[in-house]
RNA sequence: GCGCCUGUAGCUCAGCCGGAUAGAGCAACGGACUUCUAAUCCGUAGGCCGGGGGUUCGAAUCCCUCCAGGCGCGCCA
């Protein structure tokens, strides 16, 4: 039995019980979990009932235990002031819940809210002229979350890349590779592509204070690209090239994965005819300078100071396009292409004035899909120093932060095993999995809307609230799971009757609540949610495994319900840890 | 001027579509490894839930207002 149903069964076992007392139906009431666990497994509030009734919530608590004749598998009703508590049977608790789990095996955890639904995610966006950093990775964490929990509820997710690869940004970077390298390459400089085409831009940067000839010179390599110089395109091609090698490694690493990537040199010119044809239609309007806007609702943007309506501009006088214009041609594009129902985009939160004005428009120029796009806006990452500062070079760069974690990661594994008896590949697999997911659960573990002010010295901690910790509790639970296969513990002789202490009744709560916790964080696009259900849950293991013991329980029957008890807590740690874009390992 | 976000323990954060004494991690202090992995667990200490009003049987949670911080507000991306 699943937790609605349980839900349900507590219900009506209050209800039988309310109309002995009172010969009419409950109404309003529902059924949560006790603050403690010694009250019983399920609690109902009697508040609603008060006014209906016309009495206290205590007295038609008491006066509903009092009539209360449980029947299986509900063992009593007690009053407790205004609630009534439930405990059940713990063997039809303990023994259903668990086969329910099993049951669903990997599929554990995911619903039908979705089914039929194709919606593309769109993140990272990065620029080609310069590496990741760690402002990326909360996107990228954040992006793989949230398509992993959209798959979980049914959607058909289609991830998706827009990468920046044109523009001035870009022109700079090869213009100082051009004057400056003498031909170097990122194979003759021993670096990965995207970090030897930072150098240069960051090279840009500090010889364009000296030279004020540089910025000219930039702008006309631009015009050239945009004229199409063979020799321009060839160089962009090449030196995007190496980004794209670079990125590709990270991307590996970290567990992005796209199946679909969009250009921006590609995606740049769109937009120009659905603004024409929308300014026909009266969805945009001409301005006093030749501008083509649209002029925004006063509902969710507010006005100007001076009491006109707010304004957004979608088409230069002389047609050339912004920023939006491309973004409103790509959002048409990518709907035709993949015929989805809506468009996710993880962006930062500075861009939420863009995006409402982007849905707006779309909206206005019905296409019935905008409604359901969505902005998926995370707050920033702050250094201890301020703000992460690009062109200053003052970023956590998101390889060196990956390798850090693992080489501290492989340091701790070491550390374990001093005499030596793992193999270095090991260890490096190990060490990846752990050092990545650390970095992951990290970003992941506060809402969205939070900004994070990155403390290296947490971060790097594989203690308390994090990745690490999730994934010790399941390869401790491994190592029972496999000493018990070798002494051939068989957990079908369960006596889920013995069950029933504190520890594994909570513990049981939180396997119970882990597909409506999967299921609230992706209605509501928080993985954080779901990363503190996750960990809780673990919690809740280890101070089970503080204190009982599993092979060693008082009988063989007990030996074996807590056996299944635990293999249900590494199906939900696994499938937890896997949608919030972790790895599990089976020995740390 | 307007819009959005944030304000909860020393620090970082949960809880925010109202319900039992406000939770967790870190840091501090004190304990627990001949027993299934101590990357663990237990205990102690630490809170006018930014301030003030209101709604309600009941408010960290909803409404109003003020304060503080952040992001943004047509012709940048």
């Amino acid at each position: 039995m699943i937790l609605a149903e349980w839900k349900e069964a507590v219900f009506a076992a209050i209800a039988r019980a309310c109309r002995a007392a009172f010969h009419r139906d409950p109404e309003g009431l529902e059924a949560g979990f006790p603050p403690e666990v010694g009250l019983g497994d399920f609690a109902v509030a009697c508040f609603p009932l008060a006014r209906p009734f016309r009495m206290s919530p205590a007295e038609i608590a008491a006066r509903i235990a009092a009539a209360a004749s449980p029947e299986p598998p509900v063992a009593a009703i007690r009053a407790a002031g205004p609630y009534l508590n439930v405990a059940l049977q713990p063997a039809a608790f303990f023994g259903a819940s668990i086969a329910a789990l099993r049951a669903a095996g990997d599929r554990l955890g995911n619903s039908a809210a979705g089914a039929g639904r194709r919606v593309m995610v769109e993140y990272l966006s990065p620029n080609t002229n310069k590496p990741l950093h760690l402002g990326h990775l909360r996107n990228a964490a954040l992006g793989i979350a949230i398509t992993r929990l959209l798959e979980a509820t049914g959607h058909r997710v289609i991830p998706a890349i827009l990468i920046n690869d044109r523009g001035v940004h870009i022109c700079k970077s090869m213009l100082a590779w051009q004057r400056f390298a003498g031909g170097a390459t990122p194979a003759s400089a021993g670096m990965k592509g995207d970090h030897f085409v930072g150098t240069w831009y960051v090279r840009y940067a500090i010889e364009a204070e000296k030279d004020p000839s540089l910025e000219p010179a930039v702008q006309e390599m631009l015009q050239r690209w945009e004229a199409g110089d063979p020799e321009i395109l060839a160089l962009w091609k090449t030196m995007n090239g190496w980004v794209y090698e670079g990125f590709a490694e990270t991307y590996r690493r970290f567990g992005m994965r796209f199946e679909v990537v969009y250009y921006e040199s590609e995606t740049y010119k769109l937009g120009k005819d659905v603004i024409a044809d929308g300014l026909a239609r009266g969805v945009f309007t001409r301005d006093e300078r030749g501008n083509t806007v649209f002029v925004l609702p006063e509902k969710p943007f507010g006005r100007e100071k001076d009491g006109s309506p707010k304004r957004v501009t979608v088409l230069r006088p002389d047609g050339t396009s912004l920023y939006i214009t491309q973004d409103i041609g790509t959002a048409i594009r990518k709907v035709t292409e993949h015929a989805l129902d809506s468009s996710v985009y993880v962006v930062g939160s500075e861009q939420e004035h863009h995006f409402q004005c982007l849905f707006a428009i779309l909206e206005a120029l019905g296409f019935p899909w905008a409604r359901a796009c969505r902005h998926l806006s995370y707050g920033m990452v702050y250094l201890p120093e301020g703000k992460m500062k690009s062109r200053e070079g003052k970023v956590v760069d998101a390889d060196d932060l990956i390798e850090g974690m693992v080489e501290l990661a492989a340091e701790e594994i070491r550390r374990r095993d001093p005499e030596g008896r793992l193999a270095a590949e090991e260890i490096r697999r190990r060490a990846e999995t752990i050092g990545v997911g650390a970095i992951k659960f990290y970003l992941l573990r506060v809402r969205p809307a939070q900004s994070i002010h990155f403390d290296p010295a947490e971060s790097i901690s594989f203690d308390g609230f994090t990745g690490p910790y999730c994934q010790y509790a399941y390869a401790r639970i491994f190592g029972i799971l496999e000493k018990a296969a070798e002494r051939g513990i068989a957990e079908e002789s369960a006596d889920f009757g013995r069950l029933g202490n504190p520890e594994e009744t909570l513990l049981l709560r939180h396997l119970l609540q882990f597909p409506e916790e999967v299921a609230a964080a992706a209605a509501e696009f928080s993985p954080a949610r779901l990363a503190v259900h996750v960990f809780n849950t673990a919690r809740a293991f280890n101070q089970f495994y503080n204190r009982h013991a599993v092979l060693q329980a008082e009988t063989a029957g007990l030996a074996a319900a807590r056996l299944a008890l635990i293999r249900a807590t590494a199906l939900v740690l696994k499938r937890g840890l896997e949608l919030l874009g972790l790895e599990v390992l089976e020995n740390m």
